[in-house]
DNA sequence: TTTATATATGAATGATTGCTCATATATTCA
DNA sequence: TGAATATATGAGCAATCATTCATATATAAA
């Protein structure tokens, strides 16, 4: 009887999951990364810094958006580590903080392609 | 002068950046699936459907939520073809569409941890 | 067919969020 | 030092969102 095994399996899954929840602290600080990602002035400004580091005015003047919602954003996206800045002349310059986000980005691509190609 | 080159560099980057400007239609979709990924309920869900395919039953009971709070969350999920679902009896069983997305959350675990030595 | 069970759905609501506007802070230049 | 420039920040507002509650739909069991 493999529908009995299965039941069976599927039984013992459930019982682990409702013993090992995930931890919440630990999925908190995914959850807000995620959050980040998941907006497109904040999407656009990683994938602009992905090309060179740039100043705040630089980005708001490339994504044709004010000066402050850009510096907002920004503010966002360093409190999370996914950004750092430093001072270079009368500006002050962003970089990505490391590569993952790229990588991230890739890999959510390559799923988006995969689901088109269903159709 | 290695300073004025850079300089040089960073002006024709950020002249590329302006022309090819990231397409808003491709991001979109990018940007829907990192909504979708942040909200803790919703990953809960997907790590749960990582281990094994569950129905809307189990899944509420096994995140202590409503039944009608998870039915919501897993329409928004299944409109992004993050999730596919079979009735199976009088259950319906819902299941992950395809691994990427685990690939992407344990890439994103990656970035946290890095972060955390930082300290 | 009637009843029970599982899931889906729509409206309402409180909370969160992204932008704008005004203004504060900080650094450079004259 | 004083003026100009670049960035940051706080309050306010409209829009979005996650949950709840009530109810509709659909399948299975009796």
């Amino acid at each position: 009887m493999p529908e009995q095994n299965f039941e069976v399996e599927h039984q013992k899954a459930l019982h682990n999951l409702k013993q090992n929840l995930p931890d919440n602290q630990d999925l908190d600080a995914m959850v807000n990364i995620f959050k980040a990602f998941g907006d497109m002035t904040r999407v656009k400004i990683i994938l602009a810094l992905a090309e060179t580091p740039l100043s705040v005015g630089e980005i708001a003047d490339t994504l044709d958006m004010s000066q402050s919602s850009i510096s907002h954003q920004l503010s966002i996206l360093k409190q999370l580590n996914l950004v750092s800045n430093a001072r270079r002349g009368r500006n002050i310059h962003y970089r990505l903080s490391d590569q993952h986000i790229i990588t991230i980005f890739k890999q959510t691509q390559e799923h988006i392609i995969e689901d088109e190609n269903d159709f």
